[in-house]
DNA sequence: GAGCTGATTGTCT
DNA sequence: GACAATCAGCTCT
């Protein structure tokens, strides 16, 4: 048993847990790493997939906090999120690999670190995530592996990319100087 | 090193 | 029928 309350600690502001997401540890069966990368979407904002309402797609966000939603995109990647509060989900963007690397360089046919887990698509093609297997399922329970961080990184905040609607919104977040984002944040102090 | 473009398929209008 | 929370490969500087 877990000490760790996970319902309760996505059931809060999704920005403030995309924040407090950088430095966690994710495993898939095994194979994942450190958080380094997330993006909050919330049902106010256009750009979250909840924001018109449940649909079969987006069923999972409406299940609860803590739960996994998983979608495809461009036709072509399968993209992760946890979900929080009232239908708001995070999108894990970019892993720094530990466990399991062997695994995720045979999945990508990449032998460079960096390149294993620094995006969206990369990632769940590196975890072997697909929608039937892991789509609604909880964060805490078999296949995933979660434990929160005891050492917050330093952070740094930037807008969404990626997305054509809500850009001006600053919910990106990513451990400062990680090697492993999926990109550069816009520089800015602070 | 930075920026642009084609690929590909499930979902929504 | 059009779009999309992306990636990889190519061109240009």
């Amino acid at each position: 048993m877990p000490s760790f309350d996970s319902i309760a600690f996505f059931n809060r502001e999704v920005t403030l847990v995309a924040r407090e997401l950088l430095g966690a540890r994710l495993l898939v069966d095994g194979v994942g790493g450190i958080i380094a990368e997330t993006e909050a979407y919330h049902p106010t904002e256009p750009a979250s997939h909840s924001h018109r309402g449940k649909t079969e797609r987006n069923a999972s966000m409406f299940l609860g906090p803590a739960r996994v939603y998983v979608y495809r995109s461009y036709g072509i990647h399968w993209c992760f999120n946890f979900v929080c509060a009232d239908a708001s989900a995070i999108l894990i963007r970019a892993i720094e690999p530990t466990d399991g690397i062997e695994k995720m360089i045979e999945r990508r046919g990449l032998t460079n670190l960096r390149d294993l887990c620094s995006g969206p698509g990369k990632l769940g093609q590196a975890l072997g995530i697909t929608r039937p297997t892991h789509d609604g399922l909880m964060i805490d329970a078999p296949p995933f592996s979660f434990t929160p961080t005891t050492t917050p990184p330093a952070v740094v905040i930037g807008p969404r990319i990626g997305i054509t609607k809500a850009t001006d919104l600053p919910w990106r977040f990513g451990i400062a100087g990680s090697a492993f984002l999926s990109k550069a944040f816009r520089p800015s102090s602070t």
